[in-house]
DNA sequence: AAAATTACTTACCAGTTAGTAAGTATTGTA
DNA sequence: TACAATACTTACTAACTGGTAAGTAATTTT
């Protein structure tokens, strides 16, 4: 009711987003979004005009995370297996919630997505990709991983683990994803 | 209009599970189905009273499909490199089609699943990862196939990366996908 | 103190969703 | 030839979808 400097179109922002990693992005609505916040659904469409800004913004939101992430791997001080762990830690928190990788559950919608969405996924992407590929890369110079395959193929391998692996556990159960992330290590780290 | 033996049950599966792995299953209509086919939206209740009776009589059909392989793959004059071969072609076609995994597709919206369709679903992800596995093993035992994994976490971590991989090929391109490809055989076959 | 801005609510809407009840034409069966 | 059974169509509905226009109260700026 005011101008105070809001925190809705944060919780909106969250509220977003844990829907699209629990349910998926065609199988809620902003009802279901002013329902949980106590909010009127206008009030989320003065946040995010339509569907697609609010996806927008949580892509943007994850693009920005993505690339703090990756600025702070720039320091060489790090062990390249510790980088590996901190984002097998993000998907084995995800994977204690019940919840699934964004990009992976957006990824099924795909063709559903207006060009603007297609394009900050595709971005968000490949700045992931990216970010594990000189992970990949530099820990194998400094001789701390292990692969025969290029860092892209291998980075790309390890994330459809990741994403994946999360989605079959929400099935078959979480010990499977913890022996996929074991496997993953193991694999890789000399 | 009539009772002559019906190809239109068979039409609906076949558009469903085109949907499904083009748009996702919470993304499409029965108006989308009786659209394509020119029939009314009563006619495919007809078929399927309602839209997870169509969900669950597609992944029955999947689950059929793959025993017959599964029983196909019981012949032990095909070597375990060709019935490797014969499990990524079907995720090639896909990739060449625009198309996704139908069980990656429908693990996105699990949590929007009536009970019915989460059984069916789970059982299929278990008959195809028991089928891999048990290729993986015999793979193995030949002297085919060389992996460090167990047999059951090795299958895990092929399909999810057939299953993302197509997913990813369909935003960032095929060529990606086909290093997948290459890369997989390549590490498990001796 | 007036004006503008922010962050909403109220009240609405057109289109779509899955779904149903009743009727109809065609075909196979007793 | 009567009678089911099959495979639909016609006609409808209640609930929900994303979305908007207009109003309001609190705050910030001028």
């Amino acid at each position: 009711m005011a101008a105070r400097p809001t925190d809705t179109k944060e919780a909106i922002l969250r509220l977003g987003t844990e829907f699209i990693q629990t349910y998926g992005y065609n199988a809620f609505s902003y009802a279901d979004i002013s329902k949980e916040l106590h909010i009127k659904n206008a009030a989320v469409h003065y946040h995010f005009p339509g569907k697609e800004d609010l996806l927008a913004g949580i892509i943007d939101q994850y693009i920005h995370r993505y690339r703090e992430l990756a600025k702070s791997f720039g320091n060489p001080g790090i062990a390249a297996k510790q980088k590996l762990q901190a984002i097998i830690s993000r998907y084995s928190l995800l994977c204690e919630q019940g919840k699934i990788c964004l990009i992976g559950s957006v990824c099924t919608d795909y063709n559903t997505l207006p060009e603007s969405v297609k394009t900050r996924l595709t971005e968000l992407i490949e700045l992931v990709l990216g970010m594990v590929e000189k992970v990949l890369k530099e820990g194998k110079k400094k001789g701390e991983l292990q692969f025969t395959e290029t860092a892209r193929v291998k980075s790309m391998l390890l994330m459809t683990n990741l994403a994946a692996g999360v989605q079959l556990a929400r099935i078959t159960g979480q010990k499977d994803y913890t022996a996929i992330c074991n496997s993953l290590l193991k694999q890789l780290v000399v």
